[in-house]
DNA sequence: TATGAATGAGTGTTCATTCAT
DNA sequence: GATGAATGAACACTCATTCAT
């Protein structure tokens, strides 16, 4: 996509997710995002069908985001013990607060009612998944990026989540290594 | 508070809920709610000072809720296998589809930027937690009740999410111990 | 009704009426309305679920009117050569331009598309052809009504229509008496 | 105008007809026609100053068809009572339900704000006169149109109109002929 | 105590029209 | 000659909230 082609689009994309951040779904409105990007209002529905649709492209690209922050973590990694180095890293460093914490809630609160939605939160959990399998049977896959979201909702809405070494540790034995000690 | 008065308070309270259910809170008004009671539209800003204030009851009475339903379950357990049990039990039998989801992932989104809300959360996790302490440490009760969130977001966005055994089994890891044989 | 009860009510409903025929259906907005009655713009939503309503009670309110004003022409006949004498005072008389003649084409072409508002126009020419039955058998009474709108469509849309003779003549010959000289 | 340029002119005028049949004027829009036409929403604007004067052409056009639908089947007529022949069949057959009924309707109710649209009603009346002038004096040819349009009127509008023998009835009678056995 | 009436602000959306290309 | 992009104005409608009773 060129430069010029889609900017205003996309513009207006990046703008919608900092709507959402600062007042939340119920409060992004075409004329906040119209007033955030510095256009006229009339193009919030030029770009896109209604206010859904511009909602369902900010979604999509966040969890688009996400995921690709996730795979290039992980791809860093070698042996399983750094697989959870990177998780641990991805979770407590790359993810950061509040942006990522509040569009991730309001992103599932949103997608429970909106099917074509949801498939952008499985696809970016598909993605995790298979991030993961390089290091982990399909199973405990899943267990790891469960295990994650839950860190997740602990950290943004717990009084106080576990610290980098607890989470190490959990990650450990939820695969059924001693992270500090064995070597893969 | 008069027995009357309690009693509407009390139905438009349970009624919000229904209606976040089925609206989400984007699309919760006062009329719906009133509507939806078979009261007044002016009794809803009769018995709260405004749709937050309302909104904040449902709120506090659905982690209450919760609450009281996962620290049932936990008394029943005598040993940490049990606990186990429980606490799975809890996950895939007492959680409501969609009921449950969607009213945490709508109280989520929106705890976030309402501060008394937020505090109802930190209060549920930490009962779950205090619950969860009769049978482990601090850290690994924190740990588990982090899991049982990210169960739950699985439960309600992933294309599958783990089976009982699965999650058993990964109980039983995070705790130390193998849940298939071990007596506490 | 008390003059209280309804009064706004009744406002809104006369003033739409004033608005179609200043700018027709299609140019009819609550914000004209509103404006036009010296009411709140949200009024009008108050007292009509929508604009529909709004205009349908406004053209009910406009065929009743049609029709209480050609039975009280009717009754004052007691010959049919008075009944034709009335019912070409009606046409050329009561029916005021350009005031209803404006307001029947926007009704035509509004109740096309409305059931509920062509209800209103059946019942207006059932109204008549009852009133005229007084005089005439029920196909002639038709024919007579039928006619009658030609006239309505002609003198609001041709450059000459018939003039008082001209009508009374041809009432005369539709009915099959010569009512320059028949005593009934 | 090249060839070219006429015949998207012309689907244009086609379509806007189409468009208000479906839609009545209030909902005929650029966007509407563009779509139903299948040409790119520009051209609307390409082809004609403004809405109106694309509407004034629609008009223009349906006002002109339904004129040479009449003189056509009047050109049949040799006698008077072949002439009631062919009105009434004009009125019963060719005039289409129910597309020619509200685009009449369409058509009156905004004539009567468009001066140079109501000119095109008034050459339609002229005309049908003209025609009808063949068989009648001009007085008698007025009235037999004024007949026509309560007829159009009453079918479209009315819970029961006058069928074929009752109309062809009343027009011998407005005539001053009998029908059944006269010849001329 | 409780509520029907009322309204101003704001929402999503549509659309006629303009204009650069 | 023809059109895609763009926009300002307006629209129907919703709703939280106020207030007289």
């Amino acid at each position: 996509m060129s430069p010029a082609a889609g900017s205003r689009r996309d513009l207006l994309i990046d703008t919608a997710l900092e709507v959402i951040v600062e007042y939340g779904v119920a409060g992004t409105t075409h004329r906040r995002i119209a007033a955030a990007a510095g256009v006229p209002l009339g193009s919030t529905t030029y770009y896109f069908a209604d206010l859904h649709d511009l909602l369902g492209a900010a979604f999509g690209r966040f969890a688009d985001e996400i995921s690709e922050r996730f795979e290039t973590r992980l791809a860093r990694a070698r042996t399983v013990a750094e697989a959870i180095t990177e998780v641990t890293g991805f979770m407590l460093d790359d993810f950061q607060e509040p942006r990522d914490l509040a569009l991730s809630y309001e992103l599932y609160a949103y997608a429970i009612r909106r099917p074509a939605v949801k498939c952008f939160v499985e696809a970016w959990f598909a993605r995790s998944q298979q991030a993961l399998a390089r290091f982990f049977d399909p199973v405990t896959a899943r267990l790891v990026d469960t295990f994650i979201e839950g860190v997740f909702t602990y950290r943004g809405l717990a009084r106080e989540s576990s610290d980098a070494d607890e989470i190490r540790q959990a990650l450990g034995r939820l695969i059924g290594i001693d992270p500090s000690g064995s070597r893969e």
